[in-house]
DNA sequence: TAGTGTAGAGAACGTTCGTTCTCGTGCCAA
DNA sequence: TTGGCACGAGAACGAACGTTCTCTACACTA
């Protein structure tokens, strides 16, 4: 097996298992289970359990705003519609099975302030977020892009938390008529 | 020492310790020191760790929500000023120091899939969070009023996310503008 | 005063976990 | 063929943690 591949799994597997159960609740010793490689090549690939949740944290902040901004660019012909895409968007995400909110905000309550790795790695994913929504809103023409992005991005947080902590994907249409609300009175 | 004071010590480390550092990362002997009891008596109050989790949550969640409806009433003349006092409340708490975040979400993203009566105070602490806003927005003559409850709880848990992510505290000034626009929209 | 129960201090126990070490096996170059 | 090298499997190690046990001191009662 190629170092490349048993890298690829064991972040794969490390992606399914820590977001599923929380990070401190998965051991290595699972996880290499888990990724079907043995214990040394793990430590070649990430030499400490640390290395390995900031590279899950990041590979995951990558895929997920990709995935994100290619719903939107398929899904929403003009451009007053690609803020509200952003949650339909969430709503297939709430939806999915083995949702469990946002990795960075549970890694953060679990880790933040254990690690600044991990606490990073959450803010520059936010931050990452709020500069896409920007550019989404900066098609429109509004006075302050920045500050009705910080707007929705609220309301697409508080979605993300309510619907892991309810189960209920619906807080992802509520979350989108206010966006509607507030993109109407801008 | 009363039982009775001992295990409002016992809490009383448990809120500052757990919510600082994560409750996986404190463990009983330093809760025992930090409180100033014995192990015995610890265990006395709280036959295992699980147990005295969902009482700091329980216990945190009563004095959050009364603190709140205290503010909101003390400081929210008009009926529809109430729900900004509300954003306001949290523009005090995001700026005090020691401010990490909603201790629920924080828990949740922890010990959630694991523990299940963690997730389940946590989810009762939003339902009831709901609920008050929803009594909030009810003196306002509008249709939906746990629809619009619905989504100022959503400003509200993405200002909290996004402050404890960020450690801005203006986070909830941006709430706070969009709760307006909600209002005005109603 | 002798006896009894209770509490505090902390040692001890069993488990889990991150990390490292050992051993046996197969592969490749000289 | 042979010597070394890399790898997989899993044992081993040291630390941390939740929980229980032991020992000592002291208060209270008959």
């Amino acid at each position: 097996m190629d170092q490349e591949e048993a890298r690829s799994r064991v972040l794969d597997a490390a992606e399914r298992l820590f977001y599923d159960r929380g990070i401190q609740a998965v051991g290595m010793d699972e996880l290499r289970t888990a990724a079907g490689v043995s214990l040394k090549r793990l430590y070649q690939c990430f030499p400490s359990k640390n290395e390995l949740v900031e590279a899950y944290l990041q590979r995951r902040d990558a895929r997920w705003r990709s995935e994100l901004a290619e719903y939107v660019a398929e899904h929403a012909g003009a451009p007053e519609d690609r803020p509200l895409a952003l949650f339909d968007w969430l709503h297939t995400w709430f939806a999915a099975p083995g949702f469990r909110g946002c990795a960075f905000i549970n890694s953060f309550g679990e880790l933040g302030p254990t690690s600044d790795g991990v606490a990073c790695v959450a803010r520059d994913h936010k931050l990452a977020l709020h500069a896409y929504v920007t550019e989404l809103v900066q098609g429109l023409k509004v006075g302050d892009p920045a500050g009705l992005a910080g707007q929705l991005v609220l309301l697409v947080d508080g979605a993300i938390t309510t619907a892991a902590l309810t189960g209920d994907p619906e807080a992802a249409r509520n979350a989108r008529t206010a966006a509607a609300t507030l993109l109407a009175a801008r």
